[in-house]
DNA sequence: CCCCTCTGATATATCGTTATATTAAAGCCA
DNA sequence: TGGCTTTAATATAACGATATATCAGAGGGG
């Protein structure tokens, strides 16, 4: 058998006709018990496998999603990719999972291939500087679309954060236990979810009537949350506790201290955001503002099938709380004030 | 307009029939400037993307190769992933990542969703537990593969790692700084990069005369690294260097020294593998066996290619050599010697 | 002035499926 | 026995693109 075997493989095989072999295949139409059995057994025997291109094209559905985020590498993006993937695999679909890198022109190649493709839905993390031709060519595509954290459209179904009470939170917990300067780390973009994080501290700041403000941006990454603490340090030795972009900026950040000899939770309080594995197991233990990333992938899913289900409703909008899981990079300022490690 | 455009559509906003656009699109035939721009034109000006499934159902041409491995989570892979990505991406191809959590029976359902929906190529990690009616399916739909890390076939391209040699290294490596007694830590499956691994290990320990050989298996995970590497030195207190089966292990490692409040590189000498991008960062810099998976999936990608240009050709074996990156988790065994941190 | 080539466009068949229409055979009832 | 329903299978026409064949008209040469 010099090619992949097709229908009319299987059909000759049976001895039968190919759209008896795809009535059965598909469980439609009238067949006989026998000749269901002879059907179903070539099919084993020449390891038929249908060609979903062809399906799809003719039958109009499409049981493939592209799932297109910024930076796989960050844990936080692994979590939510097995969350969308686990939910959507259940219903018999297939995720693949793309990398726009935060880049827009890899973005837009992306997509374009992904919809070239696939045509069954997307959910999408846009990357900084998409522009609105990309999203004409997406709206005249007629996808089912999510977008997850920044929002570039009001005519697609959304799921985001409700950063500035997050970061209320967050900022109120440090002054519950007697901070008084508290800074905010992390991030370059002036764009949404930054920017909402950023007023929702400066504002809980304000109502607090803490000590000036200060937002130290650096790259949002392990190695640029080492870098800022230590400028941040050098800078600004009255800061007491930093609220981070992310836990990977955190984790960075308790990295710098170590290499200083310090610690978090003992010269500086440090908290970030995400909760991501690595958060609860790190030592000291990163106390972190926690979405559930897993569980949010499944919500971003469910809110993908609901759109695929009806083509025609109104486009919604969901906002998610984060909670403050309190761990111990977080405590009073006393200074030379070790802390327990508290097991996780 | 109700639906999304298709090849008719710019046809008729051009006033032209569908051939001449689908020429124009592609570049074949000869078409005069004129109309070429007028197609051009009504192409934009509708947002019209091609159908790809039908345009590959009927040039038998296909651009989307996929990507299926175990843990997406692992930084190695992320970097693997963009190594593989960029180099395929170059030659306009579409890469999607598939996540089969080394479940067999998901992977088999990814493969086959896989399979159904695109046709162009696959670079594979296989999952433990892969049986031979996954590889017959495979081989009955003449994809180009390439698989990696783990051979499962003779008959498909493969690429792995020089285990055997990588552990002599790191055993050699701890020997000269003094280590007499070297652990190796991580994994549990009896398969064949972690048994290559230790019999590395075990290889170089034996011609080294060193002491007794101990493996203490675990999970491959920070979490499990870090639980392993306290049970290892409440079991074996004079085990004074653990080479590691994987950089994650390693980093968990570390992790769990620091919170009995020790440290690597001072009460216990320790080597990663994969050199992650956090190897270089963490505090104190992991010493780890290199593979540069950036590049590596660039090699990945070029053996995938090869393939498919030529199907016929012989299954080829790349065999990629590990280097040994000294940081500071590794140094002489003196007990209460601190080491100064090397930058990174 | 006719035949031939060249150009620029269109008509048609095809890829591998599935949906629908159609047919062949069998069973039933009067 | 003849018409009518029921069952089980096949024939046929799409889906949206591309490859190939075809065609109409312009220009050129004898």
């Amino acid at each position: 058998m010099a090619h992949r075997p097709k229908l009319s493989t299987v059909a000759a095989a049976a001895g039968v006709s190919p759209a008896t072999v795809s009535q059965v295949l598909r469980g439609t139409g009238r067949i006989s018990e026998e000749t269901r059995a002879r059907v179903l057994e070539a099919a084993r025997a020449v390891n038929y496998l249908p060609d979903g291109r062809a399906a799809a094209m003719r039958s109009g559905e499409n049981r493939e999603i592209g799932l297109v985020l910024h930076h796989l590498a960050n844990p936080f993006n692994a979590e939510l990719v097995s969350g969308v993937s686990d939910r959507l695999e259940r219903d018999g679909y297939l995720v693949s999972v793309l990398d726009s890198r935060d880049d827009a022109e890899r973005q837009e190649r992306n997509l374009r291939a992904l919809i070239a493709n696939m045509r069954g839905g997307l959910i999408w993390v846009p990357a900084s500087g998409t522009d609105a031709a990309t999203l004409d060519l997406l709206a005249a595509q007629r996808l089912p679309v999510v977008t997850f954290l920044h929002r570039v459209s009001p005519d697609l179904d959304h799921v985001e954060l409700n950063n500035a009470r997050a970061l209320r939170d967050a900022v109120a917990h440090l002054a519950d236990l007697g901070h008084r300067r508290i800074a905010f780390l992390g991030g370059t973009a002036p764009r949404a979810p930054r920017t909402d994080r950023i007023a929702g501290y400066l504002a809980a700041v304000a109502e607090r009537g803490l000590g000036a403000p200060l937002v130290w941006p650096c790259e949002d990454s392990r190695r640029g949350g080492r870098d800022a603490i230590l400028s941040l340090r050098a800078a600004h030795p009255d800061i007491g506790a930093v609220v981070c972009n992310g836990d990977m900026v955190a984790l960075g950040a308790c990295l710098g201290l170590a290499s200083r000899g310090e610690r978090a939770g003992r010269e500086v309080s440090i908290i970030g955001f995400d909760d991501v594995a690595e958060a609860a197991l790190a030592t000291p233990a990163l106390t972190t503002l926690s979405v559930m990333p897993y569980d949010l992938g499944r919500r971003l899913a469910e809110r993908l099938l609901a759109r695929m289900s009806d083509p025609a409703a109104a486009p919604t909008t969901l906002r998610i709380d984060a909670t403050l899981v309190p761990r111990d990079t977080t405590a009073p300022p006393s200074p030379r004030r070790p802390i327990r490690s508290r097991r996780t």
